[in-house]
DNA sequence: GACCTACCGTAGAGATGTCTACGGAGAATG
DNA sequence: CATTCTCCGTAGACATCTCTACGGTAGGTC
């Protein structure tokens, strides 16, 4: 179909941990779908055969990536988010540059078509979503926002931002400052 | 890797076109790997040798999947939109609506994930983002903002509605509320 | 130096997928 | 009724992928 991606050419030992950056690599170019073992293996510049020392099969792959990316990409932003000191909007301006600038949204879009015909990646993807949803809502209550508005105003921020990586925004060199156009038209009151 | 969907029984003679909607179905489901001659075949209740019949191989096939979801998604909706007589805010909040209620965007998340990996679904899939920007772009000038504030606000509804349908707001019963909301926070000065 | 552990490669069986070659059925046309 | 066009199925060559079985190697341990 398309050009086959970096290969590691340092034939270097790899742990568990490799395996699965290498997979939500392979899982955000080519889709659930094109998540193969001689793949990933490839991307290594290692064979199957070391696959199955780490993993008892693709699906116990499958599974770990999905918690991988669940605990890792959201857990961690929300987390720097509740330590931010200053003001309400200024954490919000701080989180949406954070987002672009780190790709925290980066295998999203792959994770949510694999949502489609998974029930077990749909269960984790709602429950990230949710998650995000929840805590957005509560920055914009802690603007000032009545619930409602507050809600669907969190609603847009994640939304955005996940949009917004899915379209490789940050490949523009004035990434921060759509941002910024973002961040003031949800602020607004 | 989960449930095979619906597969049609009647044994009925299929065009071009049925190929190309049901080829969009897999991938909107499967993802780009996903879309393979046989699944495809499987669903219209047919055999690979039937499909040779209607496109020279796979690669014609994805071909032409990429200019059917461009004219027949994208252009559709500007064109009524552009056909709407009424107030300029109104004319946003149909289009909103519209977008939502026909699932003009479904296949839009499975065809971004495909563009990373495929250089002509990327030039495509570019070219109907940006068509899009600057069609909701214009809208927002013609409600009376600024360019710079009418592209943030046209890019804000293009990326909203997009994420909205990946993640299937319109299972939700109350989902015209929810985009009237939206079109509040993107249409208030 | 013998041993053990962690990690990797190779070979091969079985499943699934692409594509070609070819033959067959039904509807339309003469 | 005979022919033609359109669409479809089957069979098979060839490629790719999953997963098992097994053997090999490098570094740490006693």
């Amino acid at each position: 179909m398309e050009a086959e991606p970096r290969i590691i050419e340092k034939r270097e030992k790899a742990s568990r941990e490799d395996w699965l950056l290498a997979t939500l690599d392979v899982l955000r170019e080519r889709g659930i779908e094109g998540v193969k073992v001689v793949a990933i293996a490839r991307r290594l510049g290692l064979t199957s055969g070391s696959f199955y020392w780490h993993f008892r099969n693709l699906k116990d792959l499958l599974d770990s990536v999905l918690l991988f990316w669940e605990d890792a990409l959201t857990g961690h932003i929300i987390e720097d988010a509740l330590q931010f000191q200053g003001p309400p909007e200024e954490r919000i301006r701080v989180l949406m540059h954070q987002v672009i600038r780190e790709d925290a949204s980066r295998p999203d879009g792959a994770i949510a078509v694999w949502a489609k015909s998974d029930a077990d990646a749909a269960q984790c993807y709602k429950r990230a979503i949710k998650r995000r949803f929840e805590f957005s809502t509560w920055l914009f209550q802690e603007l000032g926002f009545a619930p409602p508005d507050a809600e669907i105003r969190g609603r847009m921020m994640v939304i955005t931002l996940m949009g917004e990586t899915t379209n490789d925004l940050k490949q523009q060199e004035n990434w921060p400052s759509v941002i910024d156009r973002h961040w003031r038209v949800l602020v607004d009151k």
